[in-house]
DNA sequence: TTCTGTGAATAGGTTCACAGCT
DNA sequence: AGCTGTGAACCTATTCACAGAA
């Protein structure tokens, strides 16, 4: 089984939002057809499935649920997750409240927030707590994920105090880059940088149509 | 002027926060400490910095004032936008009140929402409005990008009115594909995907560490 | 005929390595 | 010596084009 490049595990999941909606009673996809609702090639379908194998069949296409799970598979979608958020600001709120996350296995066990103000304050069901007790629970009981919403000033510490908990994988949302071991994945997601590309785009019809 | 690739534009975003935190004493900075700094190497900065232009000095480096406000200059943001949001929800609420957007001139003018109980109220001094008025408003005074951040089921429909109001740059937060004509530009931030992309890494060492 | 699987060709992005200023 | 600018090499991703299975 081949290396997956990260644009081919973004398409993936795509890919799987598309099977996912298809009707109950539709059977097998062309790479065609996935190739038109997620605004690729058929080439680029093709190549990124067989990236894992080849299962689909030569003059019918891809069988719809084999395909879904195959893909969920590989996006270690078949577990559930335990996360984390730290930040308990506006983004904070947005995200814990967020339905697609639960949805996907992706479940926020406990929020953490440095403000005396908002801590003992619950969200939905979910009592903040201070930052001060994030490291001993991580070591208590470890969880899988962490999602950064701190002001970025506070960012970095909040990283180290995850990584000596253990944490393997962070989702950051203050524009930053966190140094952290080899051995922990970050993505960060640059709200203010997103802006500035299309703003690019504007200036010059660069980068051109892309979704 | 070579044509600038997406990746270069992302890392410019980078590299002008990077300048703009740098020591007001500090005259130049070498390609390797900007490279330090943004987890890239020397070359790729100054591969980078070449893409429009060559104004470094060998043996010196880049000054810093000159290279921050040519980066402004290529990601258009000697400017001001005009932003309008969709969907007063929480998303809608953690975006308009993030500082990080009028620091670089994209200023939030104007919140649409769907839902009547919403429209009227207040969100720092900005009067939440009915959607209906949408299309209408941006015929009436033209913006330049919009934020969506409507449930998924509302969102193409936004984007048809927005386009139709002549909006040119979409940042989509509903984790759909929107279709658009060739001349608008949409980037889709879709969560579920950034999260689907870490439970990947740990489902196999795959990707790596990228910052 | 339809639609996958895949080698080969192409394009695009990154790294190397070194000439040339300061 | 220090550090940029840049051709060339390299590596990775995408597209082409067609053989082969249903």
């Amino acid at each position: 089984m081949r290396k997956i490049s990260e644009s081919t595990v973004r398409r993936l999941s795509l890919y799987l939002r598309f099977l996912e909606q298809c009707a109950p009673q539709k059977i097998t996809i062309s790479s065609d057809e996935l190739a038109r609702l997620g605004g690729t090639t058929s080439a680029q379908v093709r190549r990124d499935l067989l990236a894992f194998g080849s299962f689909g069949r030569r003059g019918i296409g891809y069988p719809i649920n084999d395909l879904a799970s195959r893909i969920r598979g590989i996006l270690g979608l078949q577990r559930q997750y335990k996360v984390v958020l730290i930040g308990a600001g506006r983004m904070g709120s947005a995200l814990v409240h967020y339905p697609g996350f639960r949805e996907r296995g992706f479940n926020i066990t406990a929020v953490y927030e440095r403000d005396p103000k908002q801590i003992g304050v619950r969200w939905s069901g979910l009592r903040i707590r201070d930052v001060g007790s994030l490291e001993r629970d991580l070591k208590r009981d470890s969880v899988d994920i962490a999602i950064i919403t701190t002001p970025v000033e506070a960012a970095q510490d909040v990283a180290g105090k995850l990584v000596r908990g253990g944490v393997k994988a962070i989702l950051n949302f203050a524009p930053t880059k966190l140094a952290v071991p080899e051995d922990v994945v970050v993505r960060t997601v640059n709200m203010a940088a997103e802006l500035e590309s299309l703003s690019f785009s504007l200036a010059r019809g660069g980068i051109g149509h892309r979704e």
